[in-house]
DNA sequence: CGTGTTAGATTGGTTCTACCAAAATAGAAA
DNA sequence: TTTCTATTTTGGTAGAACCAATCTAACACG
């Protein structure tokens, strides 16, 4: 993934040596793979990502047309790891501020079959909890954020989620490791939202989603050695007091 | 967009008829193209975008390895278009939700460069109000909002707003023509939202960012015969009483 | 028998060339 | 001027050849 980022700043220093506005057509692939040393095929497939983005726009016939100067600076933020663990850190605080609300919204507007969906995943998950493969029961348990994101019926917030809700193992991502009764634990969340869900209380359904994130997040830290970030960290030991009651 | 969806249906087909659970390697790239009647090349581009989804996992050398079953369902959402406005009206929602926490967030963060970055962008919208291109305008205020969301230094958050903050115009987005008065309007959310990032106010950020979205929403809602989600819908009503007053 | 090594096969990644299809453009005809 | 058509430009797909990381299994050694 590292040669990807380099062709990226050489292709951000081309378009800034053209004085490319956004709305600006870029040069045609024909040209541009030369000028960057690398195949048309494997340019084509940076495009697409940059398009998966966001930062570009691809119209067949026509052109790629840039949408956004600061086309460096969007890459940027993937090595600024100065901290190994900053992608889990980074992810957590992002889906802790941002699921309770997809799932307070999904609850007031998702479907039947949606529903029937997340039901499937939960029996799934259910099934995996009796295999000792934690890595399949995570990715599992992230499907089942995603099509709570589905509920919402909002393109853009299912976006949000998937980027949340995707861990990237070609980056050095940390592969958790769930111990049993973590994983029944953390299953039980599953349950409730669900029945959340159904019942359309929203304020629920958005507590449990944050409780669920706290409860896997300090999982996390005190067995990988993650430490958290601040906003994270203060929310977690908030909200200890009231998991030692039950 | 629309062959795409029809491959991974007939790769979900596949998938189910070989029974492959989470974690299991799916055939060979040169093995399974032909099954799906494309080329290796296309075959190639889709997996690599369900890579980016977090659907499969691919190892150089060893093979794709599926990761959710959930696989038709994540690409379903992107067709459900029967509203034609429904893309800006999604995405002043998700903007409605989302940004203002980002704002709050990014006033506790930002850094003197970024702020600078902001006032450059502020600065650059100012020219732009005297000139007659208002599309360009309005793409920079989206910058902006970028900016403010590489203010708290989040990858994931960032990458959100990108999300949210890009129009994409190949599709039939609408684009918003805005009377020189309302620019001038909208330019002064501008520059307050600065300020109250450059004195750390992030309650303020937050209101301001929700104020001026829910302005913006309800001109367009006048002026484009667009009419917002119930959500945004009734935000406005709600905050309209206290417009009046100024 | 166990263990480390190595040669070959397997698999994703890249390059190259040719061709297809949508879009934009220029020029002829009305 | 407008409209239509032929041409050119541009992204999309196909298929073959080759590179590089990985895995596999046979082999040699202790």
């Amino acid at each position: 993934m590292r040669k990807e980022r380099i062709i990226v700043d050489r292709l951000s220093e081309i378009i800034s040596d053209l004085g490319l506005q956004p709305g600006d057509r870029l040069p045609a692939e024909r040209n541009l793979a030369p000028d960057l040393g690398v195949s048309r095929n494997t340019l084509r497939n940076i495009l697409r990502m940059l398009e998966a983005r966001g930062l570009v726009n691809i119209r067949k016939g026509s052109g790629t047309y840039l949408r956004t100067r600061f086309m460096g600076a969007a890459i940027e933020p993937l090595e600024q790891r100065h901290n190994p663990h900053k992608l889990i850190v980074d992810r957590f605080e992002a889906a802790y501020l941002l699921l309770p609300l997809v799932a307070e919204q999904s609850a007031l507007r998702i479907g039947e079959r949606q529903l029937a969906d997340l039901q499937k995943c939960n029996v799934a998950l259910s099934r995996g909890l009796f295999s000792e493969e934690s890595e399949k029961v995570w990715s599992e348990s992230l499907s089942f954020f995603r099509l709570l994101g589905m509920g919402t019926g909002n393109e853009f917030i299912v976006r949000t989620v998937e980027q949340v809700c995707t861990i990237d193992i070609s980056a050095d991502e940390l592969v958790v490791k769930l111990s049993r009764r973590e994983r029944e634990k953390l299953f039980a969340y599953h349950v409730k939202i669900l029945h959340a869900l159904r019942v359309r209380d929203a304020e629920e359904a958005a507590w449990l989603t944050q409780d669920y994130l706290l409860h896997l997040a300090k999982y996390i830290e005190e067995h990988e050695q993650v430490r958290m970030s601040d906003l994270v960290f203060r929310a977690i030991r908030e909200r200890e007091g009231e998991w030692e009651g039950s």
